[in-house]
Formats: structure tokens, sequence, C-alpha cells
RNA sequence: GGACCUGUGGUGCAGCUCGGAGUGCACGCCGGCCUGUCAAGCCGGAGGUCGCGGGUUCAAAUCCCGUCAGGUCCGCCA
């Protein structure tokens, strides 16, 4: 309650005061306050307390005589601060030292009990909720994150400005530039049969702006992608958008670790403690995923090594990697049974789990463990200690292996590590990581032609350039990911300012010069009079105010969202268009009546 | 496009395995009592298409199939 914001200094209007600042330097004086009936405990027709609510807490109100007052009536209070009386102040109340008496009430507005209970004890379902949100926006829960994401918010925009960004705006009606998210198309009125998109990003015309000489750019930008939400995916989301002429990759994260670290300190009221960083190939190797959550161990373990001559067919992969889960082997059988599953939902072919026991009969130091598994009998002795070392396990550990492709075995392992192991959402310390030379292709599509990892502009490392034609899997990208406790926050990159690069890397991707000419052409026209060696970066606001606030959905941080299948519950969009609007448009729904059959 | 979870008076839940009268709890609502409560208390009352449709059965909230909505995830998210 009291991360709300402070009252502003001068109540105008209808109210003198605000409620939740009353204090006991205020007693005696005479207010008016506004805002809504909270709770009310009445005694009889002659006694009852209103808690009022407005945007800065509670008080009570001590009103006398018969009034018809309801949950949620919005009223103005006009009475006397006074000292509660000996032994009924209220310690959870900021304002429970004081009550306002002699209260005159003015009901401004009735209002229907509300749909769901507004008390702040029970969840209601989020269905309703977001039906009903501008009853949802009343509790405090939905005041603090929002509150908190403008206070972010805020503090990202002055360090940008500290930092020499120009805030500039650029267009939501774009050109559809295919590749990459799915574009929300917009039919052109004047222009039947013609189409802008909403931008899924300033990408492009912040890399014009950089042409256009600005040096430093930054924006709190709407993006908009028409690919299917998730709890950390809204179809339009905000970022902080930021691009820079003449810097290395080093300077953008400085940047960016500087205007994040002040959004943290605006909602934590502490900066984090540092910025890890670690390579692409680090993360997938240890962590199993390209966006860790350094909050919690369970790293991988490398054990290919371990069973270089083993004689059980199924580890005879490319690679095996193990994590070691302590306290893992009271997990019953069909935890386990589900653990199986689960990999094999993940693509891997099987799971190898192995609870860790004493040795039977003598232990004493050195003794080999005992290993309960269904495949411990194909294992040799020698492989089941080297496998005890590596993973460092202890009786009541539970061991899960996957033997398979490198990047299979890690991946699905870092799947369950943080199926297994990962904290909620709000506990612990922000642990922010960069996660740097991310490959600049990321396998091959069905015609054997290497897939963008990032965007079709992003700059090949200069050391890897070489290895173009003969190894583009190898390549590396001068792009960076910032991550924190799991969650990926944002990326960016060092753009390609060169036209003969920017081509080379067109048409690695299978685009042909005129195809590229007709969806970038502005594009690269602009490379041709003079582009700066430029890079940027993007912020993820709703996924760090979501992280900040401890809410788990990005849903809870934004005021009107949409559920997971697009649908605004209160306004009910998407909804169809009427015949002339879509005549207007040129536009035909075929999806309507069909023509009687004759 | 796919997997899984959820759907029961206005709200939050239990009931569902193992079919037997719409049964229960808490909040809210309506009425009554109550001058120091603070998620007020006490007494009484109203309120139900068990999401929807179909099937099995003497009998379905409960079992089966389909469908809709919400959620989590996979695909997708340059």
């Amino acid at each position: 309650m009291d991360d709300r914001l402070p009252a502003p200094p001068r109540p105008v209007g209808l109210r003198t005061r605000y409620c939740g600042e009353l204090r006991p330097a205020d007693i005696g004086q005479q207010v008016s306050l506004c805002g809504w009936v909270d709770h009310r405990r009445e005694h009889g027709d002659k006694l009852a307390f209103v808690d009022l609510r407005d945007h800065t807490g509670l008080v009570q109100c001590v009103v006398e005589g018969a009034h018809a007052l309801r949950s949620e009536f919005v009223l103005r209070v006009t009475g006397t601060v006074r000292e509660r009386p000996e032994g009924t102040a209220n310690d959870q109340l900021a304002t429970g030292q004081v009550e306002l008496a002699g209260c005159q009430v003015e009901v401004l507005a009735a209002a229907d009990p509300p749909p769901f209970v507004l008390d702040g004890y029970t969840d209601a379902d989020e269905a309703l909720r977001l039906r009903y949100r501008y009853l949802d926006l009343r509790t405090g829960r939905m005041q603090r994150n929002l509150r908190l994401r403008a206070r972010v918010v805020s503090a990202l925009r002055r360090s940008m400005e500290g930092q020499g960004f120009t805030e500039l705006e650029t267009p939501l009606l774009w050109t559809p530039t295919p590749e990459g998210a799915r574009e929300f198309a917009i039919p052109s009125r004047l222009n039947h049969g013609s189409f802008y998109v909403l931008p899924q990003s300033p990408q492009i015309a912040k890399q014009l702006l950089m042409v256009g000489g600005f040096d430093r750019y930054f924006q709190i930008a709407r993006c908009l992608r028409d690919e299917d939400p998730r709890a950390d995916r809204q179809y339009e989301f905000t970022q902080l958008d930021l691009e820079a002429s003449f810097v290395t990759e080093a300077d953008v994260r400085a940047f960016v670790t500087e205007a994040v670290s002040a959004g943290v300190e605006a909602g934590r009221g502490e900066r984090p403690a540092e910025f890890v960083e670690m390579t692409w190939a680090e993360a997938l190797d240890t962590y199993g995923v390209d966006k860790p959550d350094l909050r919690f161990g369970m790293r991988l373990v490398e054990c290919t090594p371990l069973f270089a001559a083993t004689s059980f067919n199924a580890f005879k992969a490319p690679a095996i990697k193990a994590i070691r889960v302590p306290g893992g082997a009271g997990f019953t059988r069909s935890r386990l049974d589900g653990l199986v599953e689960r990999a094999k939902s993940l693509g891997a072919r099987g799971l190898v789990w192995m609870r860790v026991e004493p040795a039977e009969g003598a232990g004493g130091p050195g003794a080999p463990l005992g290993l309960d598994s269904p495949v411990a009998k194909f294992l040799s002795d020698d492989e089941k200690v080297a496998l005890v070392a590596a993973t460092e396990a202890e009786p009541g550990d539970l061991l899960l292996l996957v033997a398979d492709e490198h990047r299979r075995a890690c991946e699905v392992l870092g799947q369950l590590r943080v199926d297994i192991g990962r904290p909620p959402v709000g506990e612990g310390p922000l642990r922010f990581c960069w996660v740097v030379d991310f490959p600049l292709f990321d396998g091959l599509d069905e015609d054997g032609r290497p897939q963008a990892a990032h965007h079709p502009f992003t700059m090949p490392h200069p050391d890897d350039l070489d290895r173009f034609d003969t190894d583009p899997l190898s390549v590396r990208a001068q792009s960076y990911d910032l991550v924190c406790n799991g969650w990926e926050l944002g990326s960016g990159s060092i753009r390609i300012h060169r036209s003969d690069v920017q081509a080379q890397v067109l048409s690695a991707l299978g685009i042909a010069p005129e195809e590229a000419e007709a969806r970038f052409g502005f594009l690269l026209g602009a490379f041709r009079f003079g582009a700066p060696p430029h890079g940027g970066f993007a912020v993820g606001v709703d996924r760090l105010v979501a992280i900040l606030a401890g809410e788990d959905s990005i849903r809870d941080v934004i005021a009107f969202p949409k559920t997971q299948s697009g649908a605004d519950p209160m306004t009910g969009a998407p909804k169809p268009l009427g015949p002339r609007q879509l005549r207007e448009l040129g536009l035909r729904d075929l999806a309507g009546p069909k023509p009687p059959a004759r």
C-alpha cells in the first residue's frame, strides 16, 4: 500500500486532502475527502465506520446516523481529523492513529455490488477481472503495479536523456517487411487492396534515424506482433527502443545497463549488484538455454567423455549431459515417469534417471555410492564412479541424464532444470546477465537455407566473415541479449551499415537481390548515402516491470491486456465490421454468410 | 495447428476416483438486532441451465464424445 505514490502536494476541487495521508499531525483539521467505500462496519442506525479509499490509501470515517452506504459508493466526506480513542488504533493502517469524525457524507455516485470481491484477499477469476478491468484496476495490486510501471518508465526516460539520447517518434502505420513476426495489417481506404502494417518494432525506422544523423535515439515504443500471446507476450507490448551511431557492442550494453539499473532503482530502491556476461555457447552448455536463470544451481554437467567407451547403447550419442537434483531421490515413481514424458515431449529420445544411494555395506570416504536406476545394470562400475564424481552427487540426490545431439541434450535438460528448480518470479535477488556472441544463423530451413537468428540487419562477427559460405552456422553475430532471472528482457546488435555486407547476408538467407530491393529497398538505398556504423537495443518494459512487481504474467502490469486468444473481454474486441465500413476499405468478408447454393 | 489444466447460486472453493434428491463451506446480497469496529459480530432469508450440446444408464455435476471460454505450455515470436 505504501509504495503508492506520495500524494500530490495540493489537492484541488472537491477535496482538501487525500485519504492515505492523514496523520496525527493533522489532528484538529477540518478536511474534505473523496473516494470509494472500501469497507463499512455498521452498528445499527446510530454509528458506522466507513473506510474511505482513494489512490493514496484508506482512512476510517466515523459516520453517525443512518446512511444507505454500500461498497464502492463514491463519497465526499467532510469532517474533523481526530486521534482515535484509547485502544482503537490500527497498526496495520498507515492512517491508523487517526480517524475522521463528525462526518458529513455526500454520495457522489451510487454503485451496484461489484461482480467480484475487491478485498485484496481473494483472487478473482482472470476472465472476470478483465471483463470488469476498471474495477480490477481499483485493487491495491493493480494500483501498485501500474504506478510501479510509471516510475520505472519515467526512470528509463530520464536515464536515456541523461545519456544524451534524443526521444523521437516513428510511424505506427508502417510498410510490410515480411520476414520475422507476423504483422497486423491495416487496409488503405484510398488505395483498395494495399495495406499498411503495424510495426513489429521500430527497427528499420531507427536505423534510418542513424543515417539521418541523430546519433543517439530512444523511444518508449509500442510494438505489435500478430503471434500467439503468452504469459510474457501480448499482441502489443512496450519496448525501451534505442540506437546509437559510432558505437561498439560494449558501448550499447553500457547504455542499457545504466538505463535498466536506473529503472530497477526506481522500482526496488537499489540498483542491481552486477550484470554477469557470458557467451551464448556457455549459456547453452551450462544452463541449456539462452536465457539462464542464475538464481539457482543445478547446472548442466558435461558427461560425454565419461561414457566414451560405454556398452550401453542409449549412451552411444554425440553428447551426454546431466543435472543433479539435490534431494531428488525422494521423487515418486510417477513424478519420474512424468519427467521422462516431459523430456520426450521436448524432443529427447529418452531420459535416464538415477537415485543416488549410500553404497551397500561399508561406507567411508571414497566408497562408491549406489545408483538406483532402470539402466544401472548397463553401466560399468567405473562409469558410475566417474558419473558420481563429475556431478558431485551425494546420497539422496537424483541425477537426470540425456544422451543426444549436443544442442538437444542441453536444451532438454535446461528445460527440466527450470521445471524442477526455478523459484517463483518474486523470489530472491535480481540476477542480470548479458548473453553475448549469439550465432548469426539459427539452424537451417527445409531448403537448407540458414535462418536469421536475430534479424537480417545484424552485423556478423568480423573474425567469422570467412566462414560465411563454408560453415554459416558457426558464424557469430554481434548481437546480445539481456536476461534477468530466466526472462529475456531484450536483445540488440550492431547493425550492418554497408550495402555489400548487407547484400551478402540477404543472399545467404536466400533473399534474391530483386526481392531484397522490393522489401527493404528504402533501407538499402539509404545505406548508399553514407550510413554511420550503428547498433542498438530494445528492452521489454512489460517484462521488466512484471519481474519488479513479482508478477508472473505481463497482463498484470498492463492496464488493458488481451487474453491468450487475443480477445478483450471488456470491449468484446475483435468484432466484425459493418458492411459500409468494409466497402469503404475495399474488403469483403469471405467468412460471412455464403450466397445460397443453387 | 497441438498437449495439458480449469469451468458448480453474484464471488472464491469443496463435491467428480467409486453415478443415487442441487449436498456443503466462506464471502457478497436482502431483512432484523447491535454506539468502537477495522476482512466487525449475532439471528433469519433469498439466490443454481453444475459452461454448452450429444451419448451411456432405471438414474449423470460425477462416466464417454464433441464444443465454447479462460489459463499454462509446444509450434510461432526476424
